[in-house]
DNA sequence: ACACATCTTTACCTAACCTTTACACGGCCT
DNA sequence: AGGCCGTGTAAAGGTTAGGTAAAGATGTGT
């Protein structure tokens, strides 16, 4: 789960703003003035800061500026429109990215998602989990992005094959709804959300075309489980 | 198997390493003086070299840069939180990672692991940079820049050059756009960017005049994908 | 300065995809 | 038995990623 610091004095942006974080499973914090929002981002642990340039208190660019000393967290400044935006992104303040207000929501959360996704595959080259997956009559590799049931080959979405990835490198494990959600869609599961259930049927569908067997098994108010292959 | 040599004063903290390295089958030597240890970075054959920037006897700044006029021995650095991380990193001194104390060990092997890998890739690359890729009815010769579809000559430019042999040279996998913009067009991908689509779209009319085949293959929301020769 | 090649951005379109809605079924509790 | 709740799934609806044409920007050589 991601933490978002957002420092800007605009009360009602911050909580329309908040509205569309936490409902992408982003944990989210405010703060309206530059320099509690400065020691903010200094002490907490923030994996994603939301800066507005004109503030009370410690305006965004000094804020940014003495933030980058002792920390590289990613920075999305928030600038009216004619803001000296090429020092802002330029190396001597090395802001990730900046959005004109006024702004669309979902183009914030998206441009938030793409600076995320941006620093996750510098970390990425560690990253290890990339060996086939094979349980049953199951092929799953990570590499490839391919699937195999009885060496057919199976065509998944990505969701899909999200999904199917997590229960079986899970396998055996009871998986509930909400993990499932947060992982796999990214989200906290809501109330009346069906979308999982639709994936888990789709997969089962375009599985049990090649096999007749279910691995995936439902576990009714509890979420799902991926048949370990020794039983 | 790996020589890693570690200069750090802290004793109980170099023990730790060794446990994890010598577990993962690394060879390891620590040396708790800078003086000292820039003598053995020097001296020794060394595959990696673990470096604290705080160092009694020489600071590890100092080390690096004197290392690096005799030597391009990897380097990792182990920093405090806060230090002068870009000139770290940077050209000036040409270390290959770094990461901040205290550290989980696992990180640190991972990390190990990454820059090892990712030398290895280079000297790969390399060593085989320049021997033609042929695929399907595709070859393509780095040596002379040159794509041939059924014997036919294909102009390409030099972009879609490079996007081409880095798809081919990863036939079978996944490449995502992320990767696909950093390595091939030198930038992370940003929000709206459709230059690799672009790219690819060329290609894909380039060839295809030629041969009705598409070995590129898109997975929608992943990547794309070079179809392998054996499927 | 100009022409040319190349790369990027813009814009529109479509198909693939994800989510929502709706209805059905079956378990579980009282 | 009856009702509630969680789940399966078909179908409809809305959204988005990607293909590509065309315009714009950038670069390079003459």
């Amino acid at each position: 789960m991601n933490r978002i610091l957002m420092i800007d004095d605009d009360v009602t942006l911050t909580e329309l703003v908040r509205d569309y974080l936490l409902l992408d499973g982003f944990q989210f914090d405010a703060i309206h003035d530059g320099q509690a929002g400065l020691i903010a981002a200094q002490q907490s642990n923030v994996d994603l800061l939301l800066l507005d340039v004109m503030l009370p208190g410690m305006d965004g660019l000094t804020l940014l500026k003495t933030l980058r000393k002792t920390s590289h967290c990613p920075v999305l400044m928030l600038t009216a429109r004619g803001d000296d935006i090429d020092r802002i992104l330029g190396l001597e303040l090395g802001a990730d990215d900046y959005l004109a207000k006024p702004f669309n929501p979902r183009e914030l959360v998206a441009r938030i998602k793409a600076i995320l996704r941006r620093i996750e595959l510098v970390n990425q080259a560690q990253h290890e989990g990339s060996q086939p997956l094979e349980l049953h009559d199951l092929r799953l590799d990570p590499q490839s992005r391919q699937v195999h049931c009885q060496e057919q080959e199976v065509q998944l979405t990505a969701t899909e094959f999200q999904l199917l990835e997590y229960l079986m490198r899970h396998a055996g494990q009871v998986v509930s709804k909400e993990v499932l959600s947060q992982t796999v869609l990214g989200r906290p599961l809501q109330l009346h959300d069906r979308s999982l259930d639709m994936h888990l049927s789709n997969i089962r569908r375009k599985i049990n075309s090649s096999s007749p067997e279910s691995y995936i098994q439902t576990l009714r108010g509890s979420g799902y489980r991926f048949l370990p292959t020794a039983g």
